[in-house]
Order: structure tokens, then sequence, then C-alpha cells
DNA sequence: TATAATAATAGTAACGATTATCGTTATTGA
DNA sequence: TCAATAACGATAATCGTTACTATTATTATA
């Protein structure tokens, strides 16, 4: 990469979203940093989290919550957002070719990338 | 409405969302309010913005651009926005029925709602 | 029409997530 | 080994939003 210096600390985020599949926040992420790197700055996870999801190593997904929340798997699906207990389910299926298309289609515009975000309850919260 | 009293500030928050189609923030709002009530509070504002969408009157938009959006066309439809303008503009297909179904097969959860947006370039912006 | 209950207000303080700043440290290529 | 600079930790600042409080407006009832 161009204009980028290895750094102990990204390799860390990087490893942390890639072993988790809770879809966390910054704040999250920090406290798990912190077990690893104690010092680490709440400040470098914030820089190192933007960049690592302008370049596309992961996605920032925003959900409503209020916070930013990350994921490490950038194969393209969907989330949904329990509104019963806050969990974000990934929901595999690609919706993107067919919506891009008829969103095209449908106002001239060039449609980069599109999301999909469902709000309910949870196969768990469903039953219960 | 139970639990409501009438109150003119609210009825030109709606007022101002049903004639416009530009999707504003409350910072907009506020502005174009104070138009017509130079005296009313930002807190009134955000207030009033926050009931009409969690009483379904209007449509609250997360457009990832920092702030909140918000719509009062509350007909089912999507929104694109245009990452060289800022722009939002709206896309009139109804992709939810089908959407939903296949996300609740695929996850087991019950789907309340789903929201679909889009990021790229506006007609406008795409011949300049 | 006067009154009592209370929703809503204006004004402002507080909050929380994120970004910016800045002096220091670590990485990298010559 | 050294110079250039990306990245860091610590912390201050920003900004959208929410909470608080004393006052005002609406509404149902007597």
């Amino acid at each position: 990469m161009q204009n980028t210096k290895h750094s102990r600390q990204r390799e860390l985020l990087i490893e942390i979203l890639r072993n988790t599949k809770c879809h966390p926040d910054a704040d999250w992420i920090y406290a798990k940093a912190r077990e690893e790197i104690p010092n680490i700055s709440l400040g470098t996870v914030y820089r190192n989290l933007s960049k690592l999801s302008s370049d596309g190593t992961i996605i920032k997904l925003d959900v409503g919550t209020g916070s930013d929340h990350f994921d490490g798997d950038t194969s393209p699906h969907s989330h949904l957002i329990c509104t019963e207990c806050g969990k974000i389910i990934d929901i595999f299926s690609d919706y993107t070719p067919m919506l891009k298309g008829d969103a095209q289609e449908k106002s001239g515009a060039s449609v980069k990338e599109c999301s999909v975000l469902f709000k309910g309850n949870c196969a768990e919260c469903n039953f219960s």
C-alpha cells in the first residue's frame, strides 16, 4: 500500500474483526484491543477503522444505533438489526445486482453501491 | 392522538416537510422554521421530528452523512445519495415485499421493515 | 367562561460519538 | 545509519442530539 506503513495496532484491529461475527462498534473493539495492547489509544482505533473501511478492508455499518459498527466480512451480504436484543444478524443474500439495475434505470444515476438493512426480531427473540 | 396537544410549531414542521423534496436535516428545517416562527427552539425541532417519525407521520433517513435526514413522503420508496453533490434522490420502487420474504426465509427472523440505500452519482452529476 | 391538568415550549446545559491537534515513536527506503 | 514521514498516545475540540427547567399553551370539564 502507498503512503502506508505497517503498524501492530492496525494488524490487531483487523484480526479482532476477522475473529468475531458480532459487528462491534469502536468502543467494543477498543476494549478488545486493550487486552492485547493495553495503552492503545481510542483515537488510533477510530483512525484505523476509518482508514480500513475507506480502503475496503472492512465494512462500516450504519444501523441507526448512534454509533458506527464494523464488519470484517467483506463478502456481499446484508444485515438485520434485532429491535429486541440489538444483535446484528448476517443475511447472506446478494441483492446488489438486481437493485442496482433497477435503481439506475429508474433514476438515471450511476449506482456504485447499495445496502439493505432489515429491522425486526431475530430468530432467537422471535420464539421467546 | 392520545397524550398529544396541538402545537403550531409541530404543524409548521410537517408543512415544511410536505413542501420540499430535498430530504433535509434538523438544521435546515430549523432555519426554514425560523422564517415563520423566529424564536422556535432547536430543541423543539428535534423533539417534534422525533415524535413525528416514531408515529409514522414522517420518515427518518440515515444516509451516513453524520446527521439524520427527514422525508415528508411516507409512500414506499428508496433513496440514493450522490457522492458528488450530496443530494438525496428518491427512487420510487418498493423492494420491501420481496426483500422481506427472502430475509425471513434465510434468517428465521420476523422482519418488520427494510430500507435500501444506494450510493453513486445522481443523473445530473453523472453527465458533467 | 373560569379553572385545573398537563403537553409543549424556549433557552440552555449536558452528553456521547467522533475528529483534530500535537509532540513523540516507529517504520521504511536510501 | 540516517532522514523522511506514517502512525502513535494523550487529550482537547467539534458537532449532532438529548435532557433539564421554568414558563406558556392547549384542552377537557365544571
